[in-house]
DNA sequence: CACGGCTCAGACGTCCGATGTATCCCGCCA
DNA sequence: TGGCGGGATACATCGGACGTCTGAGCCGTG
């Protein structure tokens, strides 16, 4: 094995090992490459591959830290991982997600507080009848964050984030523009809000499905 | 921002647009670095950070590729960032896990093929009814990814199996300390392929969640 | 002609040392 | 007391040198 990946394991070791903690600092990079018996350079290739999916955060001038390991935060990689995949496998992410988010907004009907719910309606209200399809996307993407976390699993939370990704979902859209996909998108959500204030799980994940299998759909047709 | 993830994103860019496709080889390190405008040693860092996550594939002596791209293979990467994750959010993995395997049983019951079926059963037969705790978590993995991978779906397949990694220590843990922890788990197991050969989706899919609900309430009295 | 070992060019792996640049922190000065 | 430099420190980047491994073609042998 290559002594860049010898490093990798070994950091990694040491974190999960609890030698270190979150938000701890790493010895500066020539004393850490010298503790692991290899040079600087061949060291920052394993520290970079670490910050890329952000385990370890460095701050030029000064020092390499490592982050709050939250899953939010570590499940953002998975994003990034998201985005090199093409159209053909986008429908197995939607189906995961269709799987996932019902799922998520039953548990929020039980579980979403009531701020949270003023929250939504009011993010509902401000975007009006007829938004720009930019501005829905937006709203949709903000829209279905509130209520997954709402369901209290920050896990859950992170990997529906990731799964709608950006890429995944401004492509979808971009063709969407087509009849009244618009005005359809917000009685949905207004619907999913009426079933979370109802506190009604049942109602909200069969309008969390609709909602899905409606885009799931339309895609299936495109395709 | 710094060199280097310029230049990831621009090896991410190549291949996202298809200037690069899976299986291409890519320039050697040191044209691609004067392409691109930096070091041989940056660009380094920057190919080290995308073979961590299994988007670049190194080979010394050769040269460097872009690997197929599946989501198998990319969602590996996401079982290296579990590794992080501690004990207490080991149960919001659990949860999610608890949404999406039954389902994927559900799935499985109407697409599996019998062949799958029969390896299925094969490996069941295989473990005997007093296996050691390590061979009964192992066949434990191997018979819900077998059946994962009946539903077809391959994303809900990776991801499963990224998700099965934390739980595995748990699991560990519950049959070297829980009375019939073996039995039972084998019982269940074998109830689940019967509802599969019966191609009764809803019975797959109980079976599966009464399977998880039974470690995550283990789990839940004993942390 | 087919096969196998050998040689060699090419590409990644690793290291060193030097210089640039951003941060932090402490002492100086008003 | 408070704001302002100016090190000291640590990461960022570079260029070059040398080691090591791989793949492919050459060549002798059966």
């Amino acid at each position: 094995m290559a002594v860049t990946d010898e490093a990798i394991e070994k950091i990694k070791g040491m974190i999960v090992s609890g030698a270190l903690r979150p938000g701890d600092r790493l010895p500066k990079e020539s004393e850490l490459a010298a503790e692991l018996g290899l040079s600087r350079n061949s060291l920052r290739e394993a520290v970079r591959a670490l910050s890329l999916i952000r385990i370890l955060d460095v701050r030029q001038g000064d020092g390499t830290y490592v982050t709050s390991l939250d899953p939010q935060l570590l499940l953002e990689a998975l994003s990034f991982v998201v985005d090199f995949h093409r159209d053909d496998t986008v429908l197995e992410f939607l189906a995961v997600r269709r799987i996932l988010e019902p799922a998520a907004t039953a548990a929020a009907a039980t579980r979403i507080s009531e701020d949270q719910l003023d929250a939504l309606a009011r993010q509902l209200d401000e975007l009006g009848d007829d938004p720009s399809v930019e501005d829905l996307v937006a709203a949709d993407l903000e829209f279905h964050r509130g209520i997954v976390s709402g369901s209290g699993n920050s896990v859950l939370c992170s990997l529906l984030d990731g799964l709608s990704g950006p890429t995944t979902r401004a492509r979808i859209w971009r063709g969407l523009t087509q009849e009244d996909a618009v005005g359809r998108t917000l009685r949905e959500h207004r619907a999913i809000l009426a079933a979370l204030r109802d506190r009604d799980a049942e109602a909200a994940r069969s309008w969390a499905t609709v909602h899905i299998a409606s885009v799931e759909q339309w895609l299936r047709s495109t395709l």
